[in-house]
DNA sequence: TTATCTCATTAAAATATTCGAATAAATTTA
DNA sequence: TAAATTTATTCGAATATTTTAATGAGATAA
């Protein structure tokens, strides 16, 4: 493999990762499994999107599906996933550029 | 703040590592500061498009950058970023979904 | 079977990203 | 000042991503 394919793939992970709902559905999992109803619900994105976010999710191999019965449940499929979501947040906190010290606050809070 | 500006800065963040040839650029300065002549150089990405990338970088306050003479050398910032692309790296070698085997062994042996 | 509930897929429109080409700006040297 | 070198910006075309709306598909229960 050339280096410049390893490139490609390292940035199609963190494609998948650059999208806010994206964001806020792996931040949703990252106690618990939940359903796509579940998700509808505790999110308020539509459930034809959700289901188009929870697709691209999992052709990366970043989330894991499960059906059981009437339900799919949604996990994420590596931890490390969650320790990089973590790991952006402290760049945040640590004043990424010009961010004002209202929103380095509220992303403390947050987290 | 609301929550969903939390993951649109977030995701933001991802965005801006989500291009493979911003990957190369931040590989290229994980261990010494570059000016874009080096990086035209060592990567040959034309100047212009590397001088936009560069931009898009230095924006998010990914990349710090300090003029010297004639030269502009450009460094990262914070070091928890090399640790996310680090962090994907291991996501990537344990094996992200159906990935072969040989994709894998090439991630490894270049990480 | 039919109705219902949950989830997935498709197509089309709107939006965003990327790149090359041309050009501008900053610095140094002659 | 003019020329040469290095870096930055702007614009437009091509491409990719995201969203909404409509529809399909699987499972359960009546």
């Amino acid at each position: 493999m050339k280096q410049k394919d390893f490139y490609s793939i390292h940035s199609d992970v963190c494609k998948t990762l650059a999208n806010p709902k994206r964001q806020e559905i792996l931040d949703n999992l990252r106690q618990k499994e939940m359903t796509v109803n579940e998700l509808v619900k505790k999110t308020g994105i539509s459930q034809a999107n959700l289901s188009q976010h929870l697709a691209i999710l999992r052709a990366k191999g970043i989330v894991s599906d499960r059906r059981e019965g009437i339900n799919v449940y949604y996990s994420i499929s590596n931890p490390k996933i969650i320790e990089a979501f973590d790991l952006i947040s402290e760049v945040l906190q640590e004043g990424l550029s010009t961010r004002s010290k209202t929103i380095q606050a509220a992303i403390k809070r947050k987290s």
